[in-house]
DNA sequence: ATTTAATTAGTAATCATTACTGATAAGAGG
DNA sequence: CCTCTTATCAGTAATGATTACTAATTAAAT
């Protein structure tokens, strides 16, 4: 795997935002270090930086799929507004012994109704 | 929300079958009841019957979704070949308090390698 | 039976993501 | 430094799961 300034720029976006981005967000916020660089090339190196575990991929019930920081923790979403927040359990999450597989780690997320939602603020 | 005898066979073929399936492959079971059902259709009542907590939506790494009966459980897939199997956890996850939600459930998927690829025969 | 609005079949449109191509540049080995 | 190789790039086209649309149908309330 080569370093390129490109691979560099997605990496910081992802990693220095304090939200959850979408793919086209974060080229939203690489063009404007790298004016004329690539959607592909941000799909690219998100998928690439995923697959390294230097980030992380959260599925979304839109299928628009979100990037975030690798610290371990979960997230929950919005079932009415699709709002997502970030969730620190303050307990582990046992990593089950299966005969079929060897178990790396998981994805934990949450479903529920946010406040504004629940006040009729959305 | 009607009763009819397409959101019955969507509900059926989902909750009959062992495997998670693709809205596709509800689709291919469908049209052996109902010939002309539509693919519109099965996306249609596959989405109210998630909703309405029928049955549930289990997010892909590829975007493509899969549906599966609501009994509680988790799920782990291949990070190699993608398959999918049912996970029965021997203890609870606990449902975090949160100021800014009311939580209602969540989706638990562990990732993992399955013996197949572990052993090359994949 | 009549009525009405939800649902349907069929088809077209959407749009996030991937694939493709010729050009560029990272970095290994002289 | 200076090739040389090949991963990566920009730009664009294609893919394909899902949704939107429309006129026809039908569940089920009156």
């Amino acid at each position: 795997m080569r370093n390129t300034k490109q691979k560099d720029l997605v990496y910081n976006v992802v990693t220095s935002s304090s939200c959850h981005l979408t793919a086209d967000e974060v080229y939203n916020e690489c063009i404007k270090s790298i004016p004329n660089i690539s959607l592909g090339t941000v799909y690219r190196n998100l998928n690439s930086l995923v697959h390294s575990k230097k980030i992380r991929r959260i599925k979304m019930p839109n299928n628009v799929d979100r990037f975030d920081k690798t610290i371990i923790h979960s997230h929950i979403i919005c079932n009415k507004c699709g709002r997502i927040d970030d969730v620190f359990l303050n307990y582990e999450i046992e990593l089950p012994e299966l005969l079929e597989y060897d178990v790396i780690d998981y994805d934990l997320c949450f479903n529920g109704i946010c406040n504004n939602c629940k006040d009729g603020r959305n």
